[in-house]
DNA sequence: CTTACAATACTGACGAGTCGGTTTTGAGCA
DNA sequence: TGCTCAAAACCGACTCGTCAGTATTGTAAG
């Protein structure tokens, strides 16, 4: 009964990340988890370092798997931009819905995690995504001026909907409009119809120094 | 030395905005905030009720800031659906340029905020962009299925350059590129469509705003 | 008899909130 | 202008509950 171990710290993580996708990381306490996990307090450090390294671990894990989907759905043969695109947008939605939990706590998550691997993992992330629009960009498909800002973007739509969207909203409903508002956001459109968009004004304009 | 208690209550809301931009609610110290602020920890009680009253206040706050200025910038007469659209957009980003502590802070909010309040306002917010683009749909000037959607993602959009974009960014870019992709998700296609919006003159972007 | 663990008792640090003492303010008065 | 005094603002050392993390014990399985 009580040998395999990569059992136990599933169960462990599937009841912290629950409890840490209800409340913020202060009020969840590691009793209540040991407890609702049906676990001793101290086989928790048998598994994690800390509370704090739960809490990574948790969110770097969610975070790979979403990643490791999305390398699959992309890998192989040359799949059209727009399609890696699609497939892209409805992956996470997808994920999103089939796991609220996780991608709740990715929300909380934020970028204020010191650990480096974070930072690299969510570059690898969005990397993927603006890659996907070179191609596109390249290849005559898309004409996107800036792919990086757009990559950025995508997630950021997911988050957003999935987080104070009315609760019943459905995953097609969601997939198909945020597909349609990437899409045409990208894409090379009949000429004349998207001639204008300031382009060419642009970098005069900008001289103003931003902010920061 | 100081009468108006205001002034002493700015401080102590600015310096605790930076504290909680900087580092997780639970990481803060109100001892910190109180030192920073060159306050004794005391006076933080004056001014607001607890630790978690402070948090709130400071998001409630810079929200219904930003609320106010979109209110303002779309009030009056009949502004095209477009150009409402277009004002929001930089209107959000001239704000998170400005503020980026603020906008930072209210990344944070998503947490299981009891007040009602909060989503009150939230609601106001998102209905405010949701009924320019209805009204859009309503002209012929848009065509987008699910304003609702399109709605809720554009705060989201915002959020996501700002919190991961590289730092070189500069406010006009951003705009531009912001806008574009949610202009073209939402707009008629068609060469006529698209040429009406562009006929006036795009609106000042370079109207100066330093980032200081 | 050993291993893995639940249960639980324990402790030490930490930090939110308090409280009594101190300073500032401004009105009333000369 | 200067003095008095009460109320309000302010300070920061102290208190006291709360957990993260650890050590101990009992027990079931192998």
């Amino acid at each position: 009964m009580q040998r395999p171990d990569e059992k136990k710290r599933a169960l462990i993580a599937a009841t912290a990340a629950r409890l840490f996708a209800t409340r913020p990381f202060h009020k969840v306490k590691l009793d209540d988890v040991a407890a609702e996990a049906g676990v001793g307090k101290g086989t928790l450090y048998i598994y994690f370092k800390s509370k704090e390294d739960l809490y990574f671990w948790l969110i770097y894990d969610a975070f790979t798997q979403v990643l490791e989907r999305l390398k699959r759905q992309l890998e192989g043969e040359q799949i059209p931009a727009g399609e890696g695109l699609r497939r892209i947008l409805s992956e996470l939605v997808k994920f999103a819905f089939d796991h609220p939990t996780l991608y709740e706590l990715m929300r909380t998550a934020g970028p204020i995690i010191p650990d480096e691997r974070w930072a690299d993992r969510r570059r690898e992330f969005t990397g993927l995504i603006e890659r996907t629009i070179r191609r596109g960009n390249v290849s005559g498909e898309f004409d996107d001026p800036h792919p990086q800002i757009t990559a950025l973007c995508v997630p950021g739509l997911v988050r957003s909907v999935m987080l104070f969207g009315p609760k019943g909203l459905d995953e097609a409903t969601v997939t198909a409009q945020l597909i349609r508002l990437i899409e045409r956001g990208v894409y090379r459109n009949g000429k004349k119809a998207m001639k204008r968009t300031r382009t060419p004004k642009r970098t005069a304009l900008a001289s103003g120094r931003g902010g920061r």
